[in-house]
DNA sequence: CAGAATCCCCAATGATACTG
DNA sequence: CAGTATCATTGGGGATTCTG
């Protein structure tokens, strides 16, 4: 029986990681952590990404209790979404990784000198 | 052209996250990061997983200079892998993932109460 | 024992059109 | 604007076999 991704390795790290387990998730992560947007600002701040996945993935993070949906009152539908409380304190941690990674770009730079 | 994976988006948790993405890079590094393994003792600590998978992985991780391949002198070859002082300056973040994935499992856990 | 080489499937992602 | 519904594609990864 095929076992779904994540089940078979009680791994905590691999639990953490399943949330952020997602070609956008990561991105999308970043920019809610720096502050709460919109459906459509999400789109337009993150170039290549489909609706279709930014509306899934969103919804994955939601599920998780990671971030929120806020609908704002408004005649053209209105949705904010922004880190929960929970998702806080991921958050750090991600930040963390996050200046890592930077520091990652810059060793692996020279690399692409094409 | 297809992009591939993680090019377009210069986000650098991306960057990071991209290290450990794949079904057992988690696992494998959370190993490591505990002591220096060879081969088949890792093979033996990750229940399901394939040898492919494990060499494959292997490779990812030396190539990102995560770990190291340490071949011992014996007559049947003999390979210990370990994190590599770069690796290191990963680690600490990836346990701090883990001890949050550690608090999200307990989270998640009644949800599973069948 | 460590690893390479094939074959192949399916879940994740993309593309696109549609709804309230 | 936010979200849904389909269909097509692809590459990650599982199963298996082979080599030194």
């Amino acid at each position: 029986m095929p076992v779904s991704k994540k089940e078979i390795s009680p791994c905590p790290l691999d639990a953490a990681l399943s949330i952020v387990d997602g070609r956008w998730k990561g991105t999308i992560l970043w920019r809610l952590s720096q502050q709460p947007m919109r459906t459509s600002e999400l789109r337009r701040s993150i170039p290549g990404i489909t609706e279709r996945m930014l509306i899934r993935h969103l919804q994955d993070l939601v599920r998780d209790g990671i971030i929120e949906r806020i609908e704002e009152l408004a005649t053209p539908t209105r949705v904010r979404y922004q880190l929960t409380a929970y998702g806080l304190t991921l958050a750090p941690h991600l930040e963390a990784l996050c200046a890592w990674g930077r520091i990652h770009l810059e060793r692996t730079k020279p690399v692409n000198q094409k």
